[in-house]
DNA sequence: GCCGAAGAATTGACCAGGTACAAAAACACT
DNA sequence: AGTGTTTTTGTACCTGGTCAATTCTTCGGC
């Protein structure tokens, strides 16, 4: 169905155009879906246990776990889908562009088509996921973490292979510098939308905070909090 | 005993000093919290289960849990004690030092003295417990999130106290990148020992990696991976 | 058009981490 | 010693997650 939280099970699809067994599986992995996002929306995570989620999907437990290989990803997998859009940008960016610039730019444009994945989107599937991450922890973790990990993987290989020049270790830096920005900025829009602000009152703020923000990936902290200011 | 592990069961205290039942305490503590790192290093975290640590350490598996919340915490517990180090840093500095030079200065001290948490320390006990994080996804996952979340608050909160005249979306920016960056210097360390350099051969390498690291986040990537270098 | 085989989806039985609770043991104080 | 408090323990139980077997769909041969 991908929708616009991002759930992508499989690539888009005509449903009617294939096999009647991968139907199925398409819509009983959506059904399962959308039946834990509702529970946990309404009760909270540790609240529903998976056997209740079967049974409200009509389908055996182990079916869950087969679609979805722990609990947290019936919450998280849409959203991992983009881990390694980052990579793609710095990868695919205009020769002389910088990875600062070409992350900036790629930033800004998601904020102004209102992209799920910069948190300025107020659609109600969306802000109860966000919602449901923001009040669990393990989930929260699991966000800033699973992040962390593998898209400064991702980051740091590509910034490697563009800059032979600069070490590993200057990689690693600038890589979990731009996403931790990225991350922090998408954690302030997303708390925003919580709040109930829209979308389009935000997005002049969120594209000033956006651009102050890579600036000061980009030009340093300087004497940041010197007292001296 | 407070080991170089960083493993402080309470402060430190001469243990003779006081209460038998204190005395007992921490002994077992330390008694189920040696047996269960010596299993995790020799098999592994997830071939042991707790039950086998309970009985290793003459023990019930009620009171391993007691003693240490999670399984997980058996692990990580004692590094966590030093969660709040860089916003103590950042608010005992002397007047005038920016946040930057305060968390750099305090760093390379921390390496000059070889402290564990800079990853400059070839102790058994502490590269066992290195080993097991970076073999373990949901360890390695905690370290760096509870890292992230925890340290991240406290320091942005510091940041905002010292510095109200700046926003709290770029304290966050700010603290974010501080801590991402003393981390990364500190997994590199971590890599290191791992792979059996000496921490005397390494640190002048650490010590010159950390001043440029720093250095990145005072004066910005600037057009870093433009192509034109 | 029917049947059997391959292979997936599904399942029920099972294991490990973690919690709740009441009983028992060990300690401290008089 | 005796009493009250804290710690430890045993038991029972719940939940997330795994494994071997069972059932059902699809497809190729007759």
């Amino acid at each position: 169905m991908a929708t616009h939280t991002g759930l992508d099970l499989g690539p888009d699809r005509d449903l009617d155009a294939l096999p009647l067994r991968e139907r199925k599986k398409i819509q009983t992995a959506i059904r399962i879906w959308r039946t834990a996002v509702g529970l946990f929306a309404e009760r909270g995570f540790d609240q529903v246990s998976v056997a209740e989620i079967a049974a409200a999907a009509e389908v055996s437990k182990m079916t869950v776990f087969n679609y979805f290989p722990t609990k947290e990803d019936l919450v998280m997998s849409p959203m991992e889908q983009h881990l390694d859009e980052s990579a793609r940008v710095v990868r695919e960016r205009t020769p002389g562009t910088s990875a600062v610039v070409a992350l900036r730019e790629q930033y800004l444009a998601a904020l102004e088509r209102f992209d799920p994945a910069t948190g300025l989107n107020d659609d109600r599937a969306v802000v109860d996921v966000v919602r449901l991450i923001h009040r669990t922890p393990t989930l929260a973790m699991r966000a800033t973490a699973g992040f962390g990990a593998q898209a400064r993987a991702l980051l740091t290989d590509e910034l490697i292979a563009q800059d032979p020049a600069h070490d590993e270790l200057t990689a690693q830096i600038a890589a979990a510098q731009l996403l931790i920005t990225r991350l922090t900025l998408t954690t302030d829009n997303q708390r925003r939308m919580l709040a109930g602000e829209r979308p389009a009152d935000v997005l002049p703020g969120a594209l000033d905070r956006a651009r102050r923000a890579f600036a000061l990936v980009e030009r340093g902290l300087g004497d940041y909090c010197a007292g001296t200011s």
